[in-house]
This record gives C-alpha cells, structure tokens and sequence, in this order.
DNA sequence: GCTGCCGGGAA
DNA sequence: TTCCCGGCAGC
C-alpha cells in the first residue's frame, strides 16, 4: 500500500526543467529510475534528484534501490522522440493519452503484471512478497518511467513544453504544495495514466472546466484504483488552485501555496482548512478571455473559447472537437463577481483604492508564449525562462499570478490581464477575497525587497515571490516583488499613505480636537444636580455646555 | 472622585 | 433628531 503511494507520486517519467543556469538551460529533463541492488538509500548520489522508492517494504531483506535521475535530453530527442529513453513513451503515448501510453507500454509481458497487481491491491488481496515484487518493481519502474505524457501524435514543441511545464509543475507542487500531501498521489498517475483520457473513458474526472484536458487536472474522484488513498473526491472548485494553466485568475506560483490571491479563496481555504462560503463561490461568474494578441475575445464556456483559439488563432478545423490542450494557454479564465454586495465595495477596502487608481498601462493582452515583452518585463524569474515560443511556463506563471491579484493589478504590466474585460470588470480584483475585519485594521506590511524583478503581469508577481494573505489576522504582508519598477513605486507610496491614514490612531486625533475642558461655570455647578432641568441640554446630554462656553 | 464632554446607541 | 448613557480624560 504504501509502497504503491510512494510508486504514484513518483516523479518517474516526468520531464522537467533544469534552472537556468550554466548547467541546466532550460534543457528538459527526464526523471528516470535506475535500479541498484543491494546498495545503501544513502550513497544514490549519482542523481540530481535523489529518492528511495517504494519496493523497500515489498523486497524482503533483500533491498533494492532505486535512483532516480534527471537525464538530459536534447530538444530532439524530446521532441521528436527518435531516440533516447523517452522514445517508448513518446511513441506509446503518442496516440493520445496516458492511459493508452500505460497500456501500451504495459503491453510487453509486465502488462498483465502489473493489472493483477492494481487488482489485487484493490481487493485488499496479499502480494506475493518475493521475486515478484521485485519483477513488479521493475516492472512499474518502467511503465512509470516511460509513461511520460505525449498528448499527441502532433507532437510540435509547443506541446513539448507542455509536457515539460505540467511536468515541473507537478514536481513544484510535490515538494512545495502542502495540499499535495494527498492529492500528489494522482499526479504521476495523472500524468502517466489518464491525464488525455479525462474526457471521455479514463478513471479521471474531469473538471468541471476541463473540457479539453489541456491541462492537469488534479480532480481525480476517489480513485477508484487506488483505494489505498482515503482522501475523499475533492470538488471540482478544490482544485483550482492547481488547474493554474489553464485558469488565468489561478491563483499564485504553479502550485499552491504560493497563490493566494485570486483563487484564494478557494487556495486559502485549501491551505488552511477553512471553509469557503458559498456566498462568495455563487457569486462568482467565469468567464474565458482568449488571451491571443489583439483578440481578447470573452467567451461564456471554455469549450467556446477553445474552440475560438482553435480555430481562429490557431487555424484548425473547427469541425473537429479534438483538442491538444494547446488552446488552454491561449485563453484564461475570469472571473465576475456578480454580487454587488460581496462585490468590488466589499473587497475594494482590502486594497486600498489608492492602489486601483495608477493608469493603466495600454491593453496589452498578455499573450503568453508569443510576448516578447512579456519576458524583458521580468527579467528575473528563475522558474522562468525567457520567453521564447517554447516557454509555455511563462505564460503559466504569469497568468498565474496575474490571476492571483488578477485585475486592476495583475492587468498591469508587461502582459497582464489588462484587457479592456480585465479593465472594465472589476472582477479581476475580485479574486483578491477579504475578510472585513481584515479591511478594518488590518496592518499592511508590503515588504518589498525591490529585487530587479518587475513584475509582468500585472503586479508582477512571480514564482519566486511569496504573497501570503492572512485572512485570518490583521496584518496582511506581502512579500517579493509586487509590481513593476515604474509602477512599484506609485503603488508603494499610495498604499504607504493609505496606510499611514489606516493605522492612524484615532484617539490621537480625538484627544487634539477633544474639546479643552471647560473652566467656567456650567449648567451642573450652577443648577446643581437638583435643577437639573434647568440644564442646557447639552449638559443634560452630557455634552459640552452650550450656555455657559469658555 | 468629580466633572466635562465625546462617541454612540436607542427611540 | 432627540434623548440618554458609557466611558475617557482633565482636574
């Protein structure tokens, strides 16, 4: 059981990124296994990533171990899958989906293996704990390690970077993500198994906006694979926060818990347990931006603007309904706060107006893998790369955090969402959600530590930065770099001044212009408390005495 | 402790 | 708006 937690939420198989960096450009890398008998858990420092993987519970007192590496592949390779160990999966996988990819793979003579073994795991039945659980080991090894997602035969490098990008998202949220404690577990199966299948036949679930399966999607029923997972079925709204690539409002980094804002009501409540109203969730109307330049078109359903951007940007046949997921980072996903009470008014206070008001940069639609400016604007970023056509995670990332102070804010900048709907629909803001006592007294502390980094999207918020909102207590912080140079500094000041007037003590004000106190006769000394009605009735009140004024 | 009166609630 | 009172602050 255990061992099988530990198999799915391997990395096997995943590609990800090297940092830049002189080593790692940005070259995809692939996460493999290599198995080591009998060798010590402690001297596996061959790999760049190095883990203990399951079967050490399963193997008896002879132990193997696994390490796991980060090979590197060359675009070609990656792409064209004519060689190197990525080629079984690309072209097992190349025929559109995980689960077919698993299949195929799984179709030598570890296949039915490896079936029984998910069988009987299910059934709760005993597993045989000798040679073939080592046989099973390796065999997984491989099914794990070669089921690398391929969404399709189109395999262009655009979609190579998908692969890459949810690859090293789901890397990030493994060891960043604390809501990945449970979840995780579906994500090597996701990627591996039934990420494209999710539509249709797969044990997957789709979201309830996955209408494509473009991208991951965590909302994996209760696995009916997998028993071994209690974690009950998370709703399609739990898992926003992960869906980042394709929700432009998602919330912070990649995953989780760098992404407060936008989702975050639904990344708050996730992160720390507490429920999210529903008023607020009801209130809510999504809306899909197509996000290619000049186009911003404003559709009702994703499956329209998938269709938009599949045919109109991206020149397919619009007969057909297939998609690659490519259109998933063409257009994001905004949304409307249609309650007026719980509305703009409401959440307005939490940023301060002051920080609404700096002009708007021109409508730059932030069009992700194409925007050059999208990448000069942040220089920074070390989970991002340049944006080049093949840097899909840019445009993941911002987008991301363009969501997540989405709006006013997160339409700024170098590709923001400053679209004339970003714009005009005070939505976008929205996804910052507040509680009023926050609002009320809440210090804001927006340590900023000015790093060259100016946020892009709309506040350029970055991977690297840290954005926490406490939601709970007052003082609200912001870390990293919240907006861009230019705009950084009107906002600082703003926000500074909002907050001087905010945390001005009102008693202090009161005490200068409480009323010196009167040495004169008043209508108590003079009447004394028997006449009392014969008081003025500012002394009656207890107020200051109208008739005998200092 | 007395007194002036601000701030705010109730009618 | 009027009336009333809790509570703070000066003395």
């Amino acid at each position: 059981m255990h061992a099988r937690r530990l198999v799915k939420r391997s990395v096997l198989g995943s590609r990800v990124y090297a940092p830049p960096g002189p080593a790692g450009d940005g070259a995809p890398l692939a996460v493999q296994a290599v198995k080591q008998d009998n060798r010590d858990l402690s001297t596996t420092g061959t790999g760049t990533t190095t883990t203990g993987t399951g079967g050490t519970g399963t193997t008896g007192p002879r132990r193997n171990v696994y390490t796991v590496l980060l090979k590197e592949f060359t675009e070609e390779e990656v792409a064209c899958g004519t060689k190197g160990p990525l080629k079984p999966s690309l072209k097992q996988n190349s025929n559109n989906g995980f689960g077919k990819g698993l299949k195929g793979e799984a179709g030598g003579p570890g296949a039915p293996e490896e079936q029984r073994l998910a069988e009987g795991k299910r059934l709760g039945r005993p597993l045989d704990p000798d040679a073939r659980s080592v046989s099973l080991l390796e065999q997984k090894r491989k099914v794990v390690s070669s089921s690398i997602d391929v969404p399709h035969a189109r395999r262009s490098e655009e979609e190579v970077d998908m692969d890459k990008v949810t690859a090293a998202m789901v890397l990030t949220s493994l060891s960043t993500s604390p809501l990945v404690r449970s979840p995780p577990v579906k994500v090597s199966e996701g990627l591996s198994g039934s990420w494209k299948e999710t539509g249709s036949t797969g044990p997957f679930t789709p979201s309830s906006y996955s209408s494509s399966g473009g991208y991951w999607s965590w909302s994996a029923p209760s696995d009916q694979s997998n028993p071994s997972t209690p974690s009950p079925p998370l709703s399609a709204d739990s898992f926003k926060p992960f869906r980042v690539p394709s929700l432009g409002n998602g919330g912070g980094g990649p995953a989780g818990p760098e992404d407060p804002s936008l989702d975050d009501q639904d990344g708050s409540s996730l992160l720390f347990d507490e429920p999210i109203p529903r008023k607020r969730k009801n209130s809510m109307k999504v809306m899909f931006k197509c996000l290619w330049k000049n186009c911003g078109k404003v559709l009702s359903t994703a499956a329209g603007i998938q269709r938009h951007i599949r045919t109109v940007h991206l020149g397919r046949n619009c007969d057909s309904d297939w998609s690659d997921g490519e259109e998933d980072f063409y257009y994001t996903e905004i949304k409307l706060n249609t309650d007026a009470a719980d509305g703009l008014g409401g959440l307005c206070p939490a940023l301060p107006s002051a920080l609404l008001s700096p002009p708007l940069p021109p409508p730059h639609p932030p069009h992700l893998p194409h925007h050059p400016a999208a990448g000069s604007a942040q220089p920074c970023g070390d989970a991002l790369r340049p944006p080049t056509q093949n840097n899909i995670a840019v445009a993941v990332a911002k987008d991301n955090h363009g969501g997540a102070c989405n709006g006013r804010l997160g339409g700024g900048g170098g590709g923001g969402g400053a679209t004339p709907l970003s714009r005009s629909a005070p939505s976008a803001l929205y996804l910052i959600h507040t509680d009023h006592a926050y609002q009320a007294t809440a210090p804001v502390s927006i340590p900023s530590n000015g790093s060259s980094c100016g946020g892009p999207a709309l506040g350029g918020f970055t991977p690297t930065n840290s954005f926490s909102i406490s939601w709970q207590s007052p003082p609200v912080t912001f870390t990293g770099n919240s907006v861009s140079p230019s705009k950084s500094q009107g906002f600082s000041e703003q926000r500074s001044q909002t907050i001087a007037v905010l945390s001005s003590p009102p008693r202090a004000t009161a005490a200068l212009s409480r009323k010196v106190r009167g040495e004169g006769k008043k209508c108590r000394k003079v009447y004394g408390m028997e006449n009392r009605d014969m008081w003025c009735t500012a002394c009656r009140w207890k107020k200051a005495c109208q008739r005998f004024t200092d």
